[in-house]
DNA sequence: GTTGAAAGAGCGCGCGT
DNA sequence: ACGCGCGCTCTTTCAAC
């Protein structure tokens, strides 16, 4: 991945579209070249799908739970986590060092539906305790990965060369 | 948004695609329909941009640290939160109730990019503290939020009628 | 609100350079 | 890496229900 890969992804992320048209008038890069580096970065795996990006509040899921699950799992960790992706609402979900063992954020439609939550992590077996905290407020939400650096910084983190 | 939105918004998270003709595959609403749809949910808010999904380890994004923020913020948080969103590598903020006062996710390039972001953190006037959390291992992302819903879950939750 | 047909715009892809 | 061109999909409109 060299800068021109970086620039287009940068793209991307500050355009809101991944149509190639709008891209070549951002980046310069020809629109048949835009079409070859994307294909390639589909290869190596770096851009998986193409989706849409959601606003939670707009359809109903304006509430954000973070969750600290403490847990006691022997050994391999594998049948757990599928355990806790299981539960509906679990948007993301990280295996940590530290005190506590995983972290998992939640998307509801209410605070009544926390209680549904948190119930069905404790139902887990390996589940020693949980600890859950209320977001009053999302200030990002993690849809646009590439939001919060600059171009700049991009290039010198990620591009070959 | 009714049963049809929200059918229309699953398949688009499962099948990871925008694809007119491959949504009606999935679905048997009519093309015309579906943009007819999409159109509304644009409109309302709900659909937002499109985008892709990324794979940040791919990327060379892969690591991941969930920072609580503790900040003596007097009266408003607006400004604070501006300047928590204005550190790279922020993916994720959250303004929350209890003992912390933010909750924030970052992606950086290598364990070396970690003590870069926390001294940033420090370095805002109003944070007290900081407590950081290293992911062993990302489960989910959050990147399709309607990814652990059931469709006969969010239409009960989300549709009108 | 839903649908099908039809026309126009933009995209996907391969070839040549 | 880039331009060109063909065929295809998607987008938009419109008339009908």
């Amino acid at each position: 991945m060299d800068e021109r890969d970086v620039r287009l992804l940068k793209a991307i992320s500050d355009l809101g579209t991944g149509s190639p048209e709008r891209l070549h008038e951002e980046t310069e890069i020809p629109v048949s070249t835009i079409h070859y580096r994307l294909n390639n970065l589909r290869e190596a795996g770096v851009i998986e799908n193409e989706l849409y990006d959601l606003d939670l509040d707009a359809l109903g899921l304006g509430v954000t739970v973070v969750i600290e699950v403490l847990a006691d799992y022997s050994g391999s960790h594998e049948q757990l986590s599928e355990r806790l992706l299981g539960v509906e609402g679990v948007t993301e979900a990280y295996f940590t060092m530290g005190e506590t063992d995983f972290v998992v954020v939640a998307r509801l439609p209410d605070s009544d539906d926390v209680e549904r939550l948190i119930r069905a992590f404790e139902d887990i077996e390996e589940v020693d305790r949980t600890d859950s905290t209320f977001v009053i407020k999302s200030l990002r939400d993690g849809q646009r990965p590439l939001e919060s650096y600059s171009l700049d910084t991009l290039v010198g983190m990620l591009a070959d060369e």
